[in-house]
DNA sequence: TTGGTTCTTTGATCTGGATCAAATTTTTGA
DNA sequence: TCAAAAATTTGATCCAGATCAAAGAACCAA
């Protein structure tokens, strides 16, 4: 089913600790699986029952309240982990934003394999150290930036995600790249309106800092002016 | 200097993994440490060198902009572990918010002994878990909630974590507990502003929901009006 | 005990971003 | 190819929470 040999994220994903023998057995307890986009993989409060490594595509993490509000608290793109092992129950719905291949387990099998491989731990803990440092900046900029900041934060942001994305070498920032989501996941990134989110970038475009091609498409235009806008602590 | 078999938090902190000659090992590359109220550990940016148990005291981790706006991204209690490893920086500053005692390692010792202690890295990986799950959560607040919201929230989870960092056996949540900080800290947690949460502490203490006998003190008195207030998801 | 310093509360006003409403533009699918 | 639906932009107005200002309270240190 699964062939680990031909997998694009092999080397970036958490499977890289892995030499060939070991990479055999988490073959056969591992599943390839599509997912479209919008489908949602598992919900909030869940029974954690399985983790997965995200192949190719991208998903959103989210919270809400009853009421419909919804804060977006992660993105996973290729080569990134999702689901929750060591607990019971899942925190937040892992949603596809795109078409999306991953490589999912059992909980169980997991566990039991990264038990048995602590190489296969320690990559999941240093991923996961990065991802709470992330979300701990995160929070920086939905309690404390105003929206102009926000935007600019976000745009660099997912400039350098999007050159992750691509090449697994280089990892320069792209200038030119498009979102896998709408105005509406935007807003919900960065705890806006999407009517607010719509004007800032009309102001950042007008203002000749990025270009807006398309819908979906940036290309940013002063890199320099954007990073000042954005208050970037680093 | 440190010794393990009197440490308080022994059972609850990551050494909780360990076995007696494991512990003495831990004990001989661990110094206890002690930090004033208001002295920072740890700087946003610093090398990181060194990482520690939280044995006494409360301490909060800030990332912040140039101008001075601030934003608490976690608290940390007594057994809470506090520092980065595997990685050369630290990304947020570490500050003592009453007087406190810790347990600290080098980071170079730290790292070692974990790797030759499989369980001692499964508990800190466990424990990043935990602390990335809240951190997400507390996004949704964050970018989504009210100043009412989030002020029930904050008592809520205040009172959650105090009957934590009490007694080990019993996690009662208590109804009467003090802050171990003051309102400017309160509005640093929730992205507000320290005349807002003025406002509404003294609203929900004139509606009866709560009570308010010292600056520092707080007695919760209608703990379902004030769930109800927090919009909680869980 | 007193006078100063810091912290908190309260009041008045302002404003950034939300909300409400209505075009445009883009996408879809028959 | 052409409506109909969906997403985005633009405009007008509103309001939650920020800002500005000043008056209490609590907490010193001498």
């Amino acid at each position: 089913m699964s062939v680990c040999e031909e997998c694009v994220v092999r080397n970036r994903a958490i499977c890289g600790a892995l030499d060939e023998d070991e990479l055999q057995i988490m073959n056969r307890i591992g599943h390839k699986q599509v997912l479209k986009a919008g489908q949602t993989f598992m919900w909030e409060g869940d029974d954690s029952t399985v983790v997965a490594n995200v192949i190719d595509g991208v998903l959103k993490l989210t919270n809400s309240l009853d009421d419909g509000r919804e804060q977006i608290v992660g993105l996973a793109f290729p080569a990134d982990f999702i689901g929750r092992p060591y607990q019971d129950h899942v925190k937040h719905t892992v949603t596809a934003l795109t078409d999306t291949k991953i490589c999912s387990f059992s909980r169980n099998g997991f566990e039991q394999f990264a038990h048995e491989h602590p190489n296969l731990e320690h990559k999941v803990l240093e991923r996961t150290l990065d991802e709470l440092d992330q979300a701990r900046d995160w929070m920086l900029l939905l309690g404390r930036k105003t929206a102009a900041e926000k935007l600019a934060t976000f745009l660099i942001n997912m400039s350098e995600r999007s050159a992750d994305a691509g090449c697994s070498t280089s990892f320069m920032p792209q200038n030119r790249f498009s979102l896998p989501f709408g105005r509406q996941q935007i807003a919900d990134i960065l705890g806006l309106t999407i009517e607010t989110v719509s004007r800032q970038l009309t102001d950042l475009s007008r203002r000749a800092v990025v270009d807006l091609p398309g819908k979906r498409d940036v290309v940013i235009k002063d890199r320099d002016a954007l990073v000042a806008l954005a208050n970037l602590q680093y």
